[in-house]
RNA sequence: GGGUCCUUAGCUCAGUUGGUUAGAGCGCUACGUUGACAUCGUAGAGGUCGAUGGUUCGAAUCCAUUAGGACCCA
């Protein structure tokens, strides 16, 4: 550890991160077993696409994870943190005919259904894996022998379980409605996939020929294109303007087709003029008017987005370019009275960004409503709890509005829907015959609906599906009972509604049980500007390359400082210096007692908490404190308040003070006594630090004592805040930390040498005369924390000639040999004022009757104590004052 | 249009159910290689907690209004 200046050198990851992952791993203790009589810990890994990479999020979800496990772990949980992948339909199905493209210039139709999903499974051998290796670099501690993915052959069959039963309950139903239609991937979406995008389009005021030759109507629109399918026009019922108009007929232009003028309240008379063109198959709002008044359905649009060959001139011709067309031709004809610029929203596939065409097409849906009331009740009695709470309301809002949700996708990679059809004697299907709801094929000739279901139709059974469920043999069963209901779940926000509270439904329908208790909302993560990362900006950060310059421990550490409650994440990745740092500092606090260990030598320390010097009994204390407030930190999930509190007790409390104060004066070794005093607070500080940092902490507790064969810091116990404390003393530390910082402080301004060595006298009050002889007796502190030679400690002692002082409370300070009263002054008369503003604030609430009735007693005790301390300094301060004006 | 969140030191952010003389990291200033650590230490500068009004003995924290920003839903 030492270079050839006789440093030591900083802290390497590399060499230990590898190899304490695989050590841990070879000796299984990322396994968890039902039958180990522990309580047990679950937590489900959000499964990552089987396509993806490690991104920030991951690391971020991950660390957050990982330390909930290993904590658990080591206050003795059985802790089982599953590990699966997604087989992420439309995005899996993307990349391998991108990558078709690429290599061989084929289609997946060239290839046809079969030998692409070969395909894709070719790919997901190769590269699906290459995430999960990723997270290992992180230090995840998760359970690698149950690792599922979403299309094993046990989870394939949990899916179709569910279709079946669902289907069975009279919950999953067949039907012909206007779905989203992504032109661009060939499918169906469900609401939830789609955003509304705001744009800069226009409004074409189109004229509508009356029919009886008296003249013309005018229509607003957003989508001239779509006119082609219109099949009536309609105004608001209250609208004088056309009341005449109602029930008279308009021919539709550029087709001759006559159409009606309807009346229905649903058109607003401020938009445009006040009439809108009715177009069922292409717009959500027209397909229920057209319902209404019972009006024919026309798509005029196909599903690759071209128009269809009912559109004559235009058939085959893209939606967008037939609108120019369109709006070209009207023009011609005279019939666009005005475009007008308008800002409106369309719909945007959320993957592939293309716009979403409403399109009417048969496909699957699942009956929702039932399935959300419960959903509802266990996270309105407590069962379930967010973290933060606030999430719990965007929950509610989803579950009480919930629609429908389109299940079937025209995608060729996924699960395939268990739906059977007959066929006719040339094997075409023949719907006219229904189908059969079945996971095996029921008679032979009969095929299987070409359709697979949203990924989200698997992802939302994960945490009993990899548990083994339908499957019924005791072993499986047993499992599912032991690890389900989980603990908590860790995800984003972005996720709330695809997966969290989907699960929520699936495991309380087939289950009976919450899938978890708690729900840990993490933010998201951003750039340094604020922005979402993406790959089209560029603006990624990649974990990899931050753990290769860093640290994995460096990583997870600064990223927990930085997750607090659920708040997004402006990243700036030179902040993870800050973790190096710590890292570092861990290190080579090591090497200050680690000198001196013996190899192979077990340190116990043997003294009781009242034979201990004094900054060892304050440490205690602070390490007892310290674990308290981590306990308490972590059970609310607030994981950034814990990494605080270890960052500060080991770096101020640790090193700067109580370190500082044992390691020996050059020269010198450590007393076997004190090594161990120090062993035994550095073990259990990196213990806590462990969930945090595993790496560094696992090297460095084996460096720290002899240990047998197996044992290891992740599967250590937890320390427990000890009784062992003294506050007595450590209040008398704390009073030698203030008198030190304040010769520090005056030494600072005078600009004394480092090295010169001062003399110093203490005067303290008659009611800390106890303090007295402590301080005496610990010249030796201030010696090595302040070079100060000679110590005089009485009470109430004159202001020794030649000196400079300061106040402490209600004792002074005074660094002798050092002189200028201007500066005194200057600083006394600062200090006074300050003082006395703070006097005077807590004087006015004393004086404050009401205050004093009404605020706790504890309170108003509090305030009395700050008065009379204020009091007594400032009598100090007046005192050093006055002694400088005399001279 | 409905809803949520954010606004605290130059920058990025913490701040439990209202009670601290409002904190951290980075940056900045001065000094410093004393046998752990310059990926360090010591000392320091820097904030009327977006604005206004209210509730309260007491407000960064609760309520209302308002300004700016982000997001979700329609």
């Amino acid at each position: 550890m030492k270079d050839k200046r006789g440093r030591t050198s900083p802290y390497d990851p590399k060499t230990t991160e590898a190899r304490w992952y695989e050590y841990w791993e070879s000796k299984g203790f990322f396994r968890a077993d039902r039958l180990s009589g522990h309580p047990p810990h679950t937590i489900m890994m959000p499964p990552p696409n089987v396509t993806g990479a490690l991104h920030m999020g991951h690391a971020l979800q991950d660390t957050v994870q990982d330390a909930l496990t290993r904590m658990r772990r080591m206050q003795g949980r059985e802790a089982l943190w599953m590990p699966g992948k997604d087989h992420a339909g439309i995005a899996t199905q993307n990349v391998v005919e991108r990558a078709l493209k690429e290599e061989e210039k084929k289609s997946r139709f060239d290839l046809g259904r079969e030998a692409f999903i070969e395909k894709v499974w070719e790919w997901v051998d190769e590269y699906g894996d290459r995430i999960l290796q990723q997270k290992r670099r992180l230090g995840d501690s998760c359970d690698w022998g149950r690792e599922r993915f979403t299309m094993d052959p046990g989870y394939v069959k949990a899916v179709q379980t569910v279709f079946v039963k669902l289907y069975e309950a009279g919950l999953i139903y067949r039907g012909h409605y206007l779905v989203n239609w992504c032109p661009k991937d060939r499918t169906a979406l469900s609401d939830e996939e789609v955003d509304n995008v705001e744009h800069d389009g226009f409004l074409w005021h189109i004229r509508y020929p009356l029919a009886d030759g008296s003249g013309h109507i005018t229509v607003a629109t957003t989508r001239p294109e779509t006119m082609l399918g219109d099949v009536a026009v309609a105004v608001n019922p209250k609208d004088e303007r056309y009341t005449d108009l109602v029930n008279k007929q308009v021919e539709l232009p550029l087709t001759g087709r006559n159409i009606p003028v309807i009346a229905d309240h649903y058109v607003q008379q401020e938009f445009g003029t006040g009439v809108l063109k009715i177009t069922p198959g292409h717009d959500k709002n027209d397909f229920e008017v057209g319902k209404r008044h019972k009006l024919e359905i026309f798509s005029v649009i196909a599903e690759d987005g071209t128009l269809t060959e009912e559109c004559g001139p235009y058939a085959g011709i893209d939606r967008f370019e037939a609108r120019e067309r369109i709006v070209k031709d009207l023009g011609a004809g005279g019939l666009l009275e005005k475009i007008e610029p308008y800002k409106s929203t369309v719909p945007v596939s959320q993957r592939s960004k293309a716009i979403v065409e409403p399109l009417l097409s048969r496909q699957w849906f699942v009956k929702m409503k039932p399935l959300a009331e419960p959903a509802i009740t266990a996270v309105r009695d407590g069962t379930i709890k967010f973290y933060p709470r606030r999430w719990e309301n965007e929950y509610f809002r989803w579950l009480e509005g919930i629609r429908d949700w389109c299940i079937s996708r025209q995608l060729w990679w996924g699960h395939r829907i268990p739906v059977w059809y007959y066929t006719d004697s040339r094997g075409e299907i023949d719907e006219a015959r229904g189908f059969v709801v079945s996971i095996k094929q029921p008679k032979s000739g009969m095929v299987q609906e070409e359709d697979v279901l949203d990924t989200w139709f698997s992802s939302w059974l994960f945490p009993f599906a990899t548990l083994g469920w339908p499957e019924e043999d005791p072993e499986t069963q047993a499992d599912l009972g032991y690890f389900h209901p989980t603990d908590v779940l860790v995800s984003g926000y972005d996720i709330l509604f695809f997966w969290i509270a989907r699960m929520i439904m699936a495991s309380l329908y087939f289950t009976g049980q919450v899938p978890y208790r708690d729900i840990f909302i993490t933010g998201m993560i951003k750039d340094k500007l604020g922005r979402w990362m993406s790959k089209s900006l560029g603006n990624g950060i990649d974990p990899l390359e931050l753990i290769e310059e860093y640290g994995a421990d460096a990583v997870r550490f600064y990223l927990t400082i930085l997750c607090a409650q659920g708040q997004d994440i402006r990243l700036d990745p030179a902040g993870f210096q800050m973790g190096r740092n710590f890292s570092n500092k861990i290190w080579n606090a090591f090497n200050v007692f680690g000198r001196f260990i013996e190899p192979g030598k077990e340190y116990r320390r043997t003294r009781s908490i009242e034979e201990l010097e004094l900054v060892e009994r304050w440490m205690l204390t602070r390490l007892a404190e310290c674990i308290e407030s981590v306990e308490g930190a972590l059970v609310r999930y607030r994981l950034n308040e814990a990494a605080n509190l270890l960052y500060t007790t080991f770096r101020s409390d640790y090193c700067d003070w109580y370190l500082e104060l044992v390691k020996p004066q050059s020269g010198s070794t450590m007393s076997e006594e004190s090594i161990a005093l120090a062993i035994e607070i550095y073990e259990q500080l990196i213990q806590l630090l462990h969930p945090f940092m595993p790496f560094i902490t696992e090297e460095l507790w084996h460096r720290l004592r002899p240990r047998a064969e197996g044992e290891a810091c992740m599967v250590s116990r937890w320390p427990v805040a000890s009784d062992e404390r003294d506050t007595v003393g450590a209040e008398q530390f704390t009073f030698l930390q203030e008198a030190v910082t304040s010769i520090r402080h005056l030494r600072s301004r005078y600009g004394v040498a480092p090295g010169k060595e001062i003399e110093v006298t203490l005067s303290v009050s008659e009611e800390q005369l106890g303090l007295t002889e402590v301080m005496i007796a610990h010249t030796e502190y201030f010696t090595k924390l302040a070079r100060v030679e000679r110590l005089h400690v009485g009470v109430d002692l004159p202001k020794p000639p030649q000196s400079t002082s300061t106040v402490v409370g209600s004792a002074v300070v005074y660094v002798q040999g050092m002189v200028d009263p201007a500066e005194e002054r200057e600083r006394l008369t600062k200090d006074l004022s300050q003082k006395e503003d703070f006097l005077f604030r807590v004087q006015k609430k004393l004086q404050n009757e009401k205050f004093i009735s009404r605020a706790p007693a504890k309170v108003v005790e509090l305030e009395r104590q700050k008065e009379a301390d204020a009091k007594a300094e400032i009598k100090k301060l007046r005192d050093s004052l006055a002694a400088w004006s005399e001279t």
